[in-house]
RNA sequence: GGAGAUGUAGCUCAGCUGGGAGAGCAUCUGCUUGACGUGUAGAGGGUCGCAGGUUCGAGUCCUGUCGUCUCCACCA
C-alpha cells in the first residue's frame, strides 16, 4: 500500500495513466458474440479545428455514457475520425498559400489537394492528442477520416444509388452562391441577419403613356439590370388596367411587361414587385410560371456582368451606388426609405449570399425524408430533450431539395463523367473507360466536389465498413446513442437518419441526446473575435482533466446552455481533492486489517462467492468462519450506498447525467465524509474495539463502489486511488458483470476500475431499521451542536451529556451507537436515562423527538438566551403543527389522497406533538 | 411573421412523473478535533416574474400577461 500525497496533483498522474489504459488496449472493442454491443459514434471534429469548449463538453458527455456502459459489461465501442470540412480546410489552406504569395490556380487541382493532404496531416491528429487529455476512452486503432478510402466508397456508392434511383439529379436552379468562397452552399449554411438596409422607389415609365409611371420597391436595385416583369396581384383593383402593358426599363433600353401573379402581396410596398429570375428565388418561381426570360448580370465575384453597360465590371454595391444616383438624375428615384431587412449570409465568411441561377447537383428529399420523420414519430428514434422535436419536424416539415455540389476541390468529387465528343453525361462510382454512347475515350469528370456534409450523413455506418458487410456492422450497428449540440440538428443529425434508413433500412442510432454551447461568464458565445474562449487545455494544466469533466456535467440539464466560471472548476477540483483525502485516511487505516479478515467480510456480504462452496483449492471456506456484525452505522452506509447505486443507474440509463454526478457528490462529500467517516474515527482508533475490522471493510467497500460509481465522471482519480487501494497481488473483491445481471468473480489479479464492474444493487444491503437509528442520532448531534454553536462553546470544550426519553428503545439506540454519539456530540461521558435524575438545574438543553438533551454547561448558561432559543423552536412546532393538522383535519385530504401520504402526516403530527411538550415543559423550568 | 426556451437565495443554476423550497460561490460566526483550511461546525438570505384556473394539495399541470434569450421564415 503507497502512502498517498497529501494533495491531489492532476499533472503528474494523468498522462501516465492514459498511456497505460492505451496501452492495456483497454478502449478496443471488436465483435463479442458473449457480450450486447454499445456503440457510440464520435462526431468527427474539423480537421482544421483545436478543441474548445464545445468539444470538450460533447466528449465528456461520450466518455461518461461509454465508460458506463464498457463496466456494465457491455462491448462498448466509441468509435472517432475526423472530418474533413470541405470549405473550412479549402479557405485555411488557400490562406496559408497566400501567405506564400501562391494562388490556388498557380497549383492546379492536384497539387492543391497535394497541400490539403499535406495540412490534414499536420493538423489533422493536433485535435485527436487533445481528446486524449480529456481522458476520451474511445477505440483509437479505429479512427477514421471522411475522406479515407473506406468512407469514400460510401460516398461514391450512395452517389450513385441515389442517382440510380432518380433522387440525385442536375439542374439549372436558383441556389445561394458566396461570392467569397465561389462556392453555392445550401440553404442550412445560410444565416439569415437583420441588416438595416434602405428602400429604394423606383418609377418604371410606361411605354406609351407620356408621364405614367409603376412605382416599385426594392432593396437590390442593382438586380434592376436583369429584371424581366414588374407583377401585381390578380386582385388588385388598382393595377387591373396595366397587366398585358409594357414598361420601360430604366437605365437598360429594355421594355418589359406587367404580369399579374398571387405571390404578390397587395398590402406590402407599392403592391407592384420587379422581378428578377435570376437572382432571387422567388422571382426565379414567378419567372417559371410566366416563362421569363432569365438574366444574369452577375459574375461569379459579384460584380455585374453586362458587356456594353457602363456598369459591367463594377462591385455589385458600386454599381448600386452608381445606378441610384443615375436614377435619381433621370429623376426616376421616387425616394428612399430606411428599411431593416433579413440578408442572407455564409455561415463560414459572413459575405452576403447571392442568389444565382447555376446548374448544381440536387438531393430530392420529400421521398427520402418520410422514414426519418415516422421514426421520431414513433419514438423509434428519441430526441433529448424532447422539445428538440419541435426543431426537428419544423425543419422536415419545410425541406426543399438538397443542393449537394460545391465548387471546391478538396472534398470527394461528383462522380459524373462527360463525354468531350458527343456530350453524353454518365453517372458510375468508378470512372468509365469509355463513353457507352460514341465509345470515345475522352471522358472529363464534373469539377464538382460533394457537401461535407454529404459523407458525414453516413458516418454512423461508412466507419463500420459499410458498403461491405461486415462482421462491426453485423454487431455494432445500429449504434446506440448520438451526442451533439443542438446547433447541428438540421445538418447532420437529420441527414444522418434519413441516410441511415435509406441506405442500411434501419435507424443509425436509437437516441439522441442534445447539449447546448458553453458560454462565458457573462453569457456571450466564446468566440475568436471577442477573445473571451476559455482553451479547455488551460483548465486542464491548471486543474485537471477530471475537474474540467466534472464541470461541464454537473448542473447542467441537456439541451440547454451553460456559463463558464473558474469558480466552478475550482469546485470541481476540491471534490477531487476531497475524495483523495478520503481515501488517503482509509488507506492510512486500511492496514489494521488483514486481507483475509477483510475477505471473510467480502464473502459474508455476497462481493465474492464462497471458494469451498466454488471448489476453491485455498482450504479454508472463510465463508463458514463468523465475522464479527457490522454496526448499525456500517449497515447505515451500505444501505445509503447501495440506494445510491440504484438511483444513479437509473439516471444515467436516462441519459440525467448531471442528476446522477450530484447525487454522487453529496453522498461522497456530506453523507460518507462528514458523517461515516467522522462516526467510524473513535473505532479505529480503539484497538480493542472487535468491531474495528468491521469499520475498516466497511470504509473500504462505500470508497471502492463509490469510485465506481465517480469512474466514468473523473477517470483519471478514481483509477489513480484505485490502483492504489487495491495492491498489486492482492485478491480483492473486483466483480465483473455480464450483460444478463449475473455476477462473477474476476479472472484478472492485474486489474484496474476499467475492467472491473459496475456496482449491482444488492437487497441484502438494505437496511431500514439501522437508517432510521442513525438518523436518530445524527438530529440529535446536529441539535447538539448549533446549541454549542449559538452559546459559542468550542468543540474543544467537552460536557457531559444526557438523553432522556422514557421511551426505553430510543435510549437502546443511543446506547447502540455510543461511541460516536459521544464523540461528535462532543460529550465527555453520556447518559442515557429515563428522567431527569442528577442533571444540574442550570443545564442547557435542546429537543430532539421523544427526547430531550441535557448539557450541563454551567457557567456558559445565559437563561434569557436559552429561553429565546427554546421560544424560537416552539414557534417552529407551532407552524408545523398548523399545517399537518391543517390537512389533517381537511375532510377531502384524508378521503381523497394516498393512505400512505396520510400515515406520513400522522406520524410527523405525533413527533412534532412530542417535541413540543418537551420544548413547553423545559421552557416551564426556565420561566 | 411563426416556433421554442427561460424567469427559483446577492451571483450562477439544480429541482424526474404535483405531497413540507435545494447546491456551489458570496456574506456572517466558531474551530491549531491525529484525511483534507482545496477543510470543518453553524447562521442569515427566497410571497419559486405577475394574475387567474384545475386539485384535498401547484415551483411542478392549464390559461392569460410582462421581461429576457434562441431557432426557423423568400414579403420585394
Amino acid at each position: 500500500m503507497k502512502e498517498l500525497e497529501k494533495n491531489y496533483n492532476p499533472a503528474r498522474i494523468e498522462s501516465e495513466l492514459y498511456d497505460r489504459w492505451m496501452s492495456r488496449g483497454y478502449f478496443k472493442a471488436k465483435p463479442n458474440p458473449d457480450k450486447k454491443p454499445f456503440t457510440i459514434v464520435m462526431p468527427p471534429p474539423n480537421i482544421t479545428g483545436q478543441l474548445h469548449m464545445g468539444h470538450a463538453l460533447d466528449n465528456t458527455m461520450q466518455d461518461i455514457i461509454i465508460r458506463y456502459r464498457r463496466m456494465q459489461g457491455y462491448e462498448a465501442l466509441w468509435q472517432p475520425g475526423t472530418d474533413h470540412a470541405a470549405i473550412a480546410t479549402e479557405v485555411k489552406v488557400i490562406d496559408s498559400l497566400k501567405k506564400q504569395g501562391i494562388e490556388k490556380e498557380d497549383l492546379g487541382r492536384d497539387g492543391f489537394l497535394e497541400k490539403c493532404w499535406d495540412w490534414r496531416k499536420e493538423y489533422g491528429g493536433r485535435i485527436i492528442n487533445q481528446l486524449h487529455k480529456m481522458g476520451s476512452s474511445a477505440d483509437w486503432d479505429r479512427e477514421r477520416f471522411t475522406m479515407d478510402e473506406g468512407c469514400s466508397e460510401a460516398v461514391l456508392e450512395v452517389f450513385q444509388r441515389l442517382y440510380d434511383k432518380g433522387w440525385i439529379y442536375k439542374g439549372s436552379r436558383i441556389i445561394n452562391w458566396c461570392p467569397v468562397c465561389q462556392t453555392s452552399i445550401s440553404d442550412a449554411e445560410v444565416i439569415h441577419e437583420d441588416q438595416e438596409g434602405h428602400f429604394w422607389h423606383i418609377n418604371y415609365p410606361i411605354v406609351g403613356e407620356e408621364g405614367r409611371f409603376v412605382e416599385i420597391a426594392t432593396t437590390r436595385p442593382e438586380t434592376l439590370l436583369g429584371d424581366t416583369a414588374v407583377a401585381v396581384n390578380p386582385e388588385d383593383e388598382r393595377y387591373q388596367d396595366l397587366v398585358g402593358k409594357m414598361l420601360e426599363l430604366p437605365l437598360t433600353g429594355r421594355q418589359i411587361p406587367v404580369i399579374a401573379d398571387s405571390y404578390v402581396d397587395k398590402e406590402f410596398g407599392t403592391g407592384c414587385v420587379k422581378i428578377t429570375p435570376a437572382h432571387d428565388p422567388n422571382d426565379f418561381e414567378v419567372g417559371k410560371r410566366h416563362n421569363l426570360t432569365e438574366i444574369n448580370i452577375l459574375h461569379d465575384d459579384a460584380t455585374i456582368n453586362l458587356p456594353g453597360s457602363k456598369y459591367d465590371g463594377m462591385d455589385r454595391y458600386e454599381a448600386r451606388k452608381a445606378m441610384v444616383a443615375d436614377l435619381d438624375a433621370l429623376g426616376l428615384l421616387v425616394k428612399v426609405v430606411p428599411h431593416t431587412h433579413a440578408v442572407g449570409t455564409h455561415d463560414r465568411c459572413g459575405t452576403t449570399v447571392e442568389p444565382m441561377i447555376k446548374p448544381q447537383w440536387f438531393v430530392k428529399m420529400s421521398e427520402m425524408i418520410k422514414p426519418a420523420v415516422e421514426a421520431v414519430k414513433n419514438g423509434e428514434i428519441t430526441l433529448l430533450p424532447q422539445r428538440m422535436e419541435k426543431n426537428f419536424f419544423s425543419w422536415t416539415d419545410n425541406i426543399r431539395d438538397w443542393c449537394i455540389s460545391r465548387q471546391l476541390w478538396w472534398g470527394h468529387r461528383i462522380p459524373a463523367y462527360y463525354c468531350a465528343d458527343c456530350g453524353e453525361m454518365t453517372v458510375q462510382k468508378t470512372r468509365p473507360e469509355k463513353c457507352p454512347k460514341c465509345g470515345s475515350t475522352h471522358l472529363n469528370q464534373d469539377e464538382d466536389t460533394l457537401d461535407t456534409w454529404f459523407s458525414s450523413a453516413l458516418w454512423p455506418f461508412s466507419t463500420l465498413g459499410w458498403p461491405k458487410q461486415t462482421e462491426d456492422l453485423k454487431y455494432f450497428y445500429p449504434t446506440d446513442v448520438l451526442v451533439t449540440g443542438y446547433d447541428i440538428i438540421f445538418f447532420w443529425v437529420i441527414r444522418m437518419i434519413f441516410s441511415g434508413y435509406e441506405q442500411t433500412g434501419t435507424k443509425p442510432f436509437h437516441t439522441v441526446l442534445f447539449h447546448g454551447l458553453i458560454r462565458d461568464s457573462l453569457g456571450r458565445k466564446m468566440s475568436k473575435s471577442l477573445g473571451n474562449g476559455i482553451d479547455p487545455l488551460d483548465v486542464i494544466d491548471k486543474y485537471g482533466a477530471d475537474a474540467l469533466r466534472m464541470t461541464l456535467v454537473t448542473g447542467n440539464a441537456p439541451g440547454s446552455d451553460m456559463r463558464f466560471y473558474w469558480e466552478r472548476v475550482e469546485n470541481s477540483r476540491n471534490f477531487a481533492n476531497k475524495i483523495w483525502n478520503a481515501s488517503r485516511f482509509i488507506m492510512m487505516n486500511l492496514e489494521k486489517a488483514s486481507p483475509e479478515q477483510l475477505r471473510a467480510y467480502d464473502v459474508a456480504f455476497g462481493l465474492k462467492p464462497c471458494p469451498a462452496n466454488s471448489g476453491d483449492a485455498d482450504g479454508t471456506c472463510i465463508s463458514c468462519s463468523s465475522v464479527a456484525p457490522l454496526t448499525p452505522a456500517d449497515k447505515w452506509i451500505l444501505s445509503r450506498v447501495n440506494e445510491l447505486i440504484r438511483e444513479v443507474t437509473s439516471n444515467l440509463d436516462k441519459y440525467e447525467l448531471g442528476i446522477a454526478l450530484q447525487k454522487v457528490y453529496d453522498f461522497v462529500w456530506e453523507e460518507f465524509c462528514d458523517w461515516y467517516i467522522e462516526m467510524v474515527k473513535a473505532r479505529l482508533w480503539n484497538d480493542d474495539d472487535e468491531t474495528h475490522t468491521a469499520a475498516i471493510w466497511t470504509l473500504k467497500t462505500v470508497l471502492v463502489q463509490s469510485l465506481k460509481l465517480l469512474h466514468p465522471y473523473i477517470p483519471f482519480i478514481t483509477e489513480e486511488i484505485f490502483c492504489n487501494l487495491l495492491d498489486e497481488g492482492e485478491t480483492i473483491t473486483v466483480s465483473q458483470m455480464h450483460p444478463d445481471g449475473t455476477v462473477t468473480e474476476s479472472e484478472s489479479t492485474e486489474r484496474s476500475i476499467m475492467i472491473s464492474s459496475w456496482p449491482v444493487y444488492r437487497e441484502a444491503w438494505n437496511f431500514a431499521k439501522e437508517e432510521t437509528e442513525v438518523e436518530t442520532i445524527k438530529d440529535a448531534v446536529r441539535a447538539i451542536r448549533t446549541v454549542r454553536t449559538s452559546m459559542n462553546v468550542p468543540p474543544s470544550k467537552k460536557a457531559h451529556v444526557y438523553v432522556v426519553s422514557e421511551n426505553a428503545e430510543l435510549l437502546d439506540i443511543f446506547e447502540r451507537s455510543r461511541a460516536f454519539f459521544a464523540m461528535l456530540g462532543y460529550a465527555s461521558e453520556v447518559s442515557l436515562q429515563a428522567d431527569k435524575t442528577g442533571i444540574p438545574e442550570n443545564a442547557v438543553s435542546t429537543v430532539i423527538a421523544q427526547a430531550a438533551i441535557y448539557i450541563p454547561l454551567a457557567e456558559l448558561v445565559d437563561v434569557a438566551k436559552e429561553i429565546e432559543r427554546l421560544e424560537k423552536e416552539e414557534a417552529r412546532l407551532v407552524g408545523e403543527l398548523a399545517r399537518v393538522n391543517g390537512m389533517l383535519n381537511n375532510e377531502r385530504f384524508v378521503s381523497k389522497a394516498p393512505a400512505a401520504k396520510i400515515a406520513e402526516e400522522r406520524e410527523k403530527k405525533q413527533k412534532y406533538e412530542q417535541m413540543m411538550e418537551q420544548v413547553k415543559e423545559r421552557l416551564a423550568q426556565l420561566r
